[in-house]
DNA sequence: TTGAAAGCGCTAACAA
DNA sequence: TTGTTAGCGCTTTCAA
């Protein structure tokens, strides 16, 4: 008898113990931790007795050896504390428990070697059955065929030859928006602070100011890029507060965007008096900051649920076609950062005044 | 012969296979691909080339199952996007990843049902070397005894009766220092938001403000509890700028800080002219909210990467002693939110002016 | 509805 | 320095 009584020390219990104990046979053991069919009430009672009286904890390695899955997802995300790619882990983590994966998680610094492609291997060869690449940057033709479905949130489908879902591309309506509300609001036009250019994320927002301004006729000022910091955000709303044509300024985040206020007050222009600010994100302090953000959000948790959920599927339906992603809902948040601009003031420079 | 051409299709090459290829046995491929001694040069030149004509990858369940290790790490964290909990998580990663080790994340969100308890389960299920449980929060008594090393950061260690090691707690000392900072510029006592009552790390600020006003001989007022967001900061700074007393607030997160500095202004009390506010954690925006922040920066990546370190230690000696863990430096760092108490103004109430 | 046997692809222990 | 032989603890046949 190797029965060990509770879990002090001693080597684990295996289901040969559980089965030993409850008086039947491995395989049925198994079964029942399976919730197979053909498992009478009374023997599946007492295996999860016996089960529970050994501390028995399933093996599962040996589960992934015998039957070739793991149940986990891996994946890719950047190894910043940025707000999205935040987010997006927890929505991810949250829909994958819920279906029944584990999580193995891979961080990509920007700038290291290998990156996306890197990651990917060391997930594959942890043996995951599927993939979820978290906003990528574009890190040029990544060729690398994974035999494993694939979800890339916040880019366009990669890794060419395999069952790739993308979602979260629906940046581009919502930038549109945000650049339409300041136009909307009589500016004659709108300035831009883009993320960096390799992220698809940048692209997007860009893309959909870009539009916006071509619809209206409007003229495209050149575009000033930072690094998604308010740092960054500070630094651009430097030369922007030098600018005295400038009255709208539409940032790629809301840290940027707080940076471009800090630098715009600094300089004596006022928020929203002299020029209006709008954010993207709808981090959590956007609300708080003075003036209020005007910003608009990102409903990363639906992003990141609706992309598991057919990744999932994908899985576990292997030949199934995938449905493609329904794009998130616009929604602009007004607060306080924006308002029509003055009366068509000089285009001289202004020195700082308290208006 | 079974060899297929790069990776398309087909099962998967095992060692065998690349074994069969390199014209040498099984194991000497296990050997060259955990680099073990005892190999020659031109055997292991062979193995390396096999393997990558064949595509080959390692099978880490085969691994975990045979050697009884998984190489990788559990992580237990708080389903939020909270500056701090995402920096820890990143610096794990990053450490874990440089020892080799891949990481398992599981999130635990508030008033989830099983908890912490529940998160270790499941890891312990997927066969970690080792558990971190990062900024855990109190859920009372905490039995589960572990059979592997666990790290505990920012919270005493738990899990009675095995191989913990805690760190991170220096909280304490840098909460006193942002209340000492205050009371130094001459504000006779400091009021404090704190976090949920049930986070360790609220505990440890709380306790630090409160020791510094105690040696200081100051007097304690009531303390006002908040969520550790921005909102609950603006409900707590509402009930502050009523009280014309309040001159100095040490909020326990930089997100609550800016939520009490935008009821200040709202309320017309200028900040740092009427009141003085201190933040906690240094968040990437503090420098650029309005008025630049004085706050106290958490080193979240080098506490991560020392607790990884000591935690890698515990997995690979399991019979070394544990030693103690570093307190992080304390950095205070001093912006535009802080200064001296304007001059003893009579203690009734003043409506909002501009001074 | 249950059980017996045969691996999954690797590492451990030993032998050569 | 290399190879041989047993498992690791499950799931998957297949048979009863």
């Amino acid at each position: 008898m190797t029965r060990e009584g509770g879990r002090a020390g001693g080597p684990a219990p295996r289901s040969v113990d559980v089965a030993r104990l409850a008086g039947v046979s491995q395989k049925t053991v198994s079964r029942v931790l399976n919730g197979e069919r053909y498992v009478s009430d009374e023997v599946r009672r007492r295996v999860l007795e016996a089960a529970g009286e050994l501390g028995y904890r399933l093996n599962s390695a040996a589960r992934a050896l015998a039957s070739g899955r793991t149940r986990s997802i891996g994946v890719v995300t950047l190894g910043t504390a940025l707000y999205g790619p935040a987010s997006l882990l927890i929505g991810v983590e949250r829909a994958a428990r819920d279906a029944g994966y584990a999580l193995r998680v891979v961080n990509t610094l920007e700038g290291d070697p290998g990156g996306v492609v890197g990651a990917v291997e060391s997930l594959l060869e942890q043996g995951v059955d599927g993939i979820v690449v978290s906003e990528p940057i574009d890190e040029g033709a990544v060729s690398l065929s994974v035999d494993v479905p694939v979800l890339v949130l916040g880019a366009p489908a990669a890794f060419g030859g395999t069952r790739t879902v993308a979602t979260g591309v629906g940046a581009e309506p919502l930038a549109r928006t945000a650049t339409e509300h300041l136009l909307d609001l009589g500016h004659r036009t709108v300035h831009h602070v883009a993320g960096p250019e390799r992220w698809f994320a940048a692209r997007d927002r860009l893309e959909g100011w870009r539009s916006a301004l071509t619809a209206r006729g409007a003229e495209q000022p050149a575009v000033l890029v930072g690094d998604w910091s308010a740092a960054s955000g500070h630094e651009a709303g430097r030369a922007l507060a030098a600018d005295g044509d400038v009255t709208a300024v539409f940032a790629a985040n809301d840290d940027m965007a707080i940076g471009v206020i800090r630098a715009l007050t600094e300089a004596g222009r006022r928020v929203p008096d002299d020029v209006s600010v709008v954010g993207f994100d709808d981090i959590p302090v956007a609300a708080y900051v003075t003036p209020p953000l005007t910003t608009v959000r990102q409903p990363f948790d639906a992003v990141a649920r609706e992309g598991l959920r057919l990744l999932v599927r994908a899985i576990e339906r292997p030949d199934a076609d995938l449905p493609p992603v329904n794009d998130p809902p616009v929604e602009l948040v007004v607060r306080a950062s924006t308002a029509p601009p003055r009366l068509r003031a000089p285009s001289r420079l202004r020195a700082p005044s308290r208006g």
